[in-house]
DNA sequence: ACGCATTATTGAAACGTTACAAACGGGGCT
DNA sequence: AGCCCCGTTTGTAACGTTTCAATAATGCGT
């Protein structure tokens, strides 16, 4: 077991790191000493004009970063003020067209781009997208759709996703906080919104530009991206009433996000106008384990008056919900039926087959990127709120 | 449809996004003005020391960010020099042990954090750990399980994960150097990894700190992680070998990737030394489609030297080939067998249920965050490999 | 030619941090 | 007492960018 310590300025608990091996494998020892020789397809030769320091690699540990082209290189090749040249290639109409174009012919030449650090520092804006991902309990293809998505509406605009981890138990509304405070990033996004989300009462307060997925029952407007639950709710009870199913069972989500809310609302009014009820259990969420649910359905399915129906909110519900409805020997399409959500191609890959709505959650991340770039623009979008309706495969 | 253009200083391609509404939900429009008071909870009073600028709040269009504390608001409170307070907070024994605890005491008392531009530009290091991410291929859980591990070993530590799309088609190189050129991370760990990956041998080249998700042919070496595929396959040829299985057909993934080559190598050899045949079909990687696939493999099934053992590289292809077999009229356990190699628990909620190895991704992540770490701490870590062994569970 | 209003360019300062070299004070040694 | 040296502390400069105010260059009318 080995340990390595890494310096945290950041004030918080220091931790020490080890590695645990499996098998070591100790390859031809070759040296590997290679001359910070770069590539000569690189960018562009670094131009005769006066890059300072040639050379210093010979004590830093650090490895010999040749110099990158700055703007004062390329006000030194143009002959022009270092000012002029960051104005020129920021687009300024006050500067000259030709001298625009020449300024961006020598910067392409030199290979420049610009420092995003000195950026930073100076304006203050990050160029940074939070993404706060619980890391415990999403399963299969959440987390990869959505930063799938976020990252298609981000390419080519200079921004980028950092994943910040929102573990549970943790206080989510510290974490938002702290990236506001310290400024880690320019705009938040978050999911697993609650009616009255602390995070989002917070961003709101600090005029911090963020979109959730999820809506809230604040009466202030605020930028969100949801899927209609509600309506899925609704249509999956139609169906299966629709199959002559009369003892429907959902299993929610834990009670304090919104979606279960709207998840209740939707199976519960679209019951009720059936005359049959849905059952909705209050020992199990969607947040519990497999093996547990699985345990639970399997007694509740081997009771006399079990459901008949059931709602398989996400694709892990709807898989333990088939495996517990195998294991007591039933069959779906037979005596019970499932509808369930779906995400991913995952059900594509089951038998027997079942009826599905999609919630495509890649277009969820991409509608949630473009949403938060068109805050950040400064666009007033506190009126902007997305929700995407379930795409029916039945 | 509404269209938002982002500056793009980067000189990359600007582009403009566009939102696609499903609905609009408009919400009460209630005014959205609050002071930019913070909560009073919040870090500390900003102390009697002079902070500069007291107000600007009205004009700009960014929000208010009160005055962050810095290294000069606690040099004033303590009267001591900034650089002082620098080395202090950096616990340099330079500084006397009275004088760093003062100024660690009036740090807290601010809720100084450093600003992570300024050190940034300052020392070029940029406390980031970019992860490529296939953004296109990769199936369920191990974009999630490996972001989650990553974050782990990274936690406490003042790193971040960003996330650096890497698309299909592109030229993964560029990717890379990009990063290393225009200092995007520290260290970059990424996965898909091919037996000569010009990644590695560029990255080797600039001496920059990375750790891949398995292992390369170069004799250099360098840090990887890699789970032994090899071993896998062996064991899950012997595996069915034991059940009488004497037909074995796997899948592979494109062969361009190190564990397509590892995992042909151990069922090769495995069913060499049983004097039995396993297939590996040409015409088919773990890449294609799952509607493909199927179709293939109930093609396959339906002809009379049909296999009766299936490898199952991953949850898709195990999955895939269960309904290929269900599709066909067959039971696995009866005419044919299935051993795979899964990273979630999906195969829990799978009936019937089949013979797997783990591959733990979320400890590959999190084994390949702290190699990182220590590489980047400038531990020579050329001999470091991690090679994590299947769990087997049958 | 002159002044005046634009237009185009520039210098200096600043963002918050760290690195380097230099200064300070005091004690121990000769 | 004088000297040197060590343990502490400090001033200055720099990282690369943007912004503000100020300057230089042009055009125009009179």
């Amino acid at each position: 077991m080995v340990s390595a310590e890494i310096p945290d300025p950041d004030g918080l608990a220091s931790r020490v790191v080890s590695l645990h091996f499996t098998v070591i494998i100790a390859a031809k020892a070759t040296e590997a000493k290679q001359g910070g020789k770069a590539l000569s397809e690189s960018a562009a030769p670094p131009s005769k004009a006066d890059a300072r320091s040639p050379g210093q690699d010979a004590a830093s540990s650090r490895p010999a970063v040749r110099s990158r082209p700055t703007l004062r290189t390329i006000a030194a090749e143009t002959g022009l003020a270092v000012t002029t040249v960051s104005r020129a290639l920021a687009e300024d109409p006050h500067i000259k067209a030709a001298t625009r174009a020449l300024v961006r012919a020598a910067a392409d030449r030199q290979g420049y781009v610009p420092d995003r650090a000195a950026q930073r520092l100076r304006t203050g804006r990050t160029r940074v997208v939070q993404l706060l991902l619980n890391l415990d309990h999403e399963f299969l293809g959440v987390t990869h759709e959505l930063i799938g998505g976020l990252s298609e509406a981000l390419a080519g605009t200079g921004y980028s996703v950092t994943i910040f981890p929102d573990l549970i138990g943790e206080d989510r509304l510290a974490r938002v906080r702290r990236i506001v405070e310290t400024r880690l990033g320019d705009g938040v996004i978050f999911n697993r919104t609650e009616p009255f989300d602390p995070r989002v009462r917070y961003l709101l307060e600090q005029g911090f530009p963020f979109v959730s997925h999820g809506r809230t029952e604040f009466t202030t407007p605020h930028p969100w991206v949801d899927f209609d639950n509600e309506a899925f709710a609704r249509i999956a009870v139609e169906r299966l009433i629709a199959k002559g199913r009369k003892r429907l069972l959902m299993i929610l989500p834990p009670a304090n996000f919104s979606f279960a809310q709207h998840l209740r609302w939707g199976a519960v009014a679209a019951a009720k106008g059936a005359g049959i009820i849905c059952e909705i259990p209050e020992a199990i969420t969607l947040d519990t384990s497999e093996r547990e649910t699985i345990a639970w359905l399997r007694h509740r399915l081997s009771q006399p008056d079990r459901p008949d129906g059931i709602i398989g909110v996400g694709e892990v519900a709807a898989m333990a919900a088939l495996a517990a409805i195998s294991d007591c020997g039933l069959t779906p399409g037979d005596q019970i039926d499932v509808v369930a959500k779906r995400a991913s191609a995952i059900f594509d890959l089951m038998r027997p087959r079942i009826d599905t709505m999609v919630e495509d959650l890649r277009l969820a991340g991409r509608t949630m990127g473009e949403t938060l770039l068109r805050t950040m623009a400064g666009e007033d979008v506190s009126q902007l709120q997305v929700l995407h309706q379930p795409l029916i495969e039945f």
